[in-house]
DNA sequence: TTGATAATGGAAACCATTACCAATAGGAGA
DNA sequence: TCTCCTATTGGTAATGGTTTCCATTATCAA
């Protein structure tokens, strides 16, 4: 799955190598599984996906990896309250796809949303900057959904 | 511990007789002891607060309660990473305290703010607005969050 | 090649939450 | 007040996503 031809390394080695960890096979097929989809993937759709490929890499090696992914930051953790959690590449090669999630509590969909990104991004700065001083702290991350009911789900009341 | 005396109704009760639930004490005292706190308590921290006044009130009718007043929007359920559910008292008596959460993603340590919530807000009910226009969803609620490191845990590392 | 360390996978353990079910409480109506 | 119906409750057992454990394997530097 991943790039081991000469079509040039992904984007997503320097990262690893400048953290000191190995870019092995399992976590260049993690992380191929992630680039492939704009879903929001649960570790055990993660570990099916990857399964088809490589069948002996093991669910535990999965939750390890997304964590390590987590940490690095190449990738987003979400609780959207279905009872697992939910694993999204963090950005694209081009750096591009920053959105925000809409969820409906009725059915659990997710959608994704880039509408006034940029307005609710340039505030969120503003806000960072603001708390970082206050609080002392150093933010590196930030969470925004919006919770309600789809049109489906709102007819079916 | 709720107010059965003289000192009038709590300020809850209109949402429980509006939605034909009853007004018990497991559910009274889960109330209060919510009332009584600014911390981000779990079911068991709800269950053994409850305990001490009342100790015949079991752990699932702590959950199926709490669930109860999430519904009714009494409460608001958090997961701030830490393997268990958060729960708050979504409003004060005077519909004051509406804050978002500052979350230490080394220590857990979850700090209320309320400096620029009105700009947020502001920003928030003009988005809400325009996404339920576009997907066409009512929306109920939302939630944001910053993470990072906090002093204590910056100087650590 | 060798040795130290990082990474892996399977099975078992963990643990917050839920399902189940029999017992109880409360309110409307007789 | 008495009766019936339903809401509510509490203990126990299950559920199921996630972690832990540990023996094995892969990787890289020397
Ligand atoms: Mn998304
Ligand atoms: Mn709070
Ligand atoms: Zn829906
Ligand atoms: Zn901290």
């Amino acid at each position: 799955m991943p790039f081991r031809d000469g079509t040039g390394p992904p984007w997503w080695q320097g990262k690893f190598r400048g953290c000191g960890y190995r870019l092995t096979i399992p976590r260049e097929a993690i992380l191929g599984v992630l680039s492939k989809t704009s879903k929001h993937l649960s570790a055990e759709d993660v570990y099916l996906a990857v399964h088809k490929a490589y069948p002996a890499i093991g669910l535990t090696t999965i939750y390890r990896t997304l964590d390590l992914l987590v940490q690095i930051g190449l990738v987003f953790k979400f609780d959207f309250g279905d009872g697992r959690a939910r694993y999204e590449l963090s950005e694209g090669p081009k750096g591009a796809s920053h959105h925000h999630h809409l969820v409906c509590t009725g059915c659990g969909r997710v959608i994704d949303y880039t509408d006034f990104i940029d307005e609710e991004v340039e505030l969120l700065n503003r806000t960072e900057k603001g708390l970082s001083k206050k609080f002392n702290f150093r933010i590196t991350n930030h969470l925004i959904q919006f919770y309600g009911l789809c049109d489906r789900c709102r007819s079916k009341k």
